[in-house]
DNA sequence: GAGGGCCACATGTACCGACAAGTTCAGCGA
DNA sequence: TCGCTGAACTTGTCGGTACATGTGGCCCTC
């Protein structure tokens, strides 16, 4: 039997629990530069020395770190501060006839910007899930192709985009149904076999990962995803619904609307 | 002196951790519908029966799940089943003249949407954040105005906006930095003083909330932010920059591109 | 010099105990 | 009837211990 020292005071300046000062400290150590990106934190039995608290009680501080995004942590290594170099992407450039959202235009985009691009592709005829259908106006469970693709930049997992076509699309475009990439885009091919996309609407939002999605993109916890769904129009109904989710912390998705004349080419 | 049955396993095949099998029959039972949104789990130490685990043990797993977004827990309460009712936000949209993005279009949205809106309004005259004087073209820590917004849906914390002016504009339309509402909305005001918006430019990410925000929106763990950020054109230059702050589970952000003639009224 | 084994140290998992504090409700008393 | 108190739940915090497991470097051997 023994007793512990809790906390006592209940008035309205109530002293935050031990872990959570534990983890406003080191937040405060991190804003301020004393941990820069990539450096390492003491260990845990060191900040318990130092905080005269018990390693379960540094472990809750840090999990909080954790799930801010803050920081990572490996076995046998240690704390590691995150960096956040993010990525642009320019959604309201990206489809057009003569650029075309495709292998393509992502390996470009992700070249010009120093980096390595690497994509593993798939594609699949199967019944759309729910909220497809619902965006391609067909009944649900009615077949569809998914055309998936898995997205890294210098080896590191990036994104992963599903993109399905309603099943009566591939009578008039069978090759959207075939394995192995279309060379000229999706875009173009469909274009040519008479259905022309123009237009499309955008939806975002924000999510924690999913296990399989934690697990496709390599991604821990305190890590959201941000997700993207484009439904893309002919002139008569919808043709394709993409979707794609991104590590949310590594990206940034960008909208140009009206005369940016302004905004010259700087930035 | 005890000793405890640990993971034997080593193969490929390796049995989870105890506390991630709590997490995955948990979440596989939310997803199956047993414990549909809005119902209440089991309590920790029924929980520590069925499993044949520690209170601590099944306090993991649930932090799984409390940190995928799926979960909310209440001391004195339990765990209860988080609802995902996503509202949405058309911003293609959102600003023009005659419907312009203010406190008015937001209360139209929200009533609409059979719910009640309430917001709180503050304006601050203070150097421009770094980020913001960039957008902004003006050097960093020059003065600016900073209109700021906090709203709830039906009570619930639900968005901060804030908008910053470049000082020199204040020169030009000097009700920018006097305090409460411009009646006939900002946009319409500039327009009224020879400034007017002519494009924007939309930048969105996702990351976890600061403390801050935590405080401000009562958002708890496992719940990312949708960051929105509009910086908007005269034909000339930048004229405002508006930081938008979203719960990102509960919003969905929409943006029509192209003659979307075919999507019709529907959904 | 290359390779392997081993040790030191990092975090990860799992258990135990105790007490603090929020919520609900039955039951008692004015 | 109304209001309060306390019991019996709930989760939250903090401490302890033991052992598993991943990483890197030292050192010994071949």
């Amino acid at each position: 039997m023994y007793r512990q020292v809790q906390r006592v005071r209940h008035d309205d300046g109530m002293t935050p629990p031990k872990y959570r000062q534990v983890a406003d400290a080191l937040r405060r150590e991190i804003d301020s530069g004393k941990y820069p990106p990539g450096s390492r934190l003491p260990s845990e039995s060191e900040l318990s020395g130092r905080f005269d608290a018990s390693r379960n009680t540094v472990r809750s501080g840090l999990g909080v770190l954790v799930s801010e995004g803050l920081i990572t942590s490996s076995q046998g290594l240690g704390y590691e501060v995150r960096s956040h170099e993010v990525f642009e992407l320019n959604a309201s450039k990206f489809e057009n006839l003569n650029f075309p959202q495709n292998g393509d235009a992502y390996n470009t985009d992700v070249t010009n910007a120093g980096r390595r691009p690497h994509q593993t592709f798939r594609v699949e005829m199967l019944p759309a899930p729910k909220d497809v259908s619902e965006r391609l106006r067909i009944e649900a469970g009615t077949k569809s192709v998914l055309r998936f693709c898995h997205r890294y930049v210098d080896d590191v997992p990036w994104s992963t985009q599903a993109t399905y076509y309603p099943g009566w699309l591939v009578e008039e475009a069978p090759r959207l149904a075939e394995p192995g990439d279309i060379a000229e885009g999706t875009t173009r091919y469909l274009a040519d076999h008479g259905i022309t996309q123009v237009g499309y609407f955008d939806e975002l939002s924000a999510r924690m990962p999913t296990p399989d999605e934690a697990r496709l993109l390599e991604v821990g916890a305190g890590v959201p995803m941000l997700l993207w769904m484009r439904t893309g129009y002919s002139e008569s109904k919808p043709i394709r619904c993409t979707i794609t989710t991104f590590r949310g912390d590594l990206n940034r998705m960008n909208y140009e609307i009206g005369d940016l004349s302004a905004r010259g080419e700087s930035l």
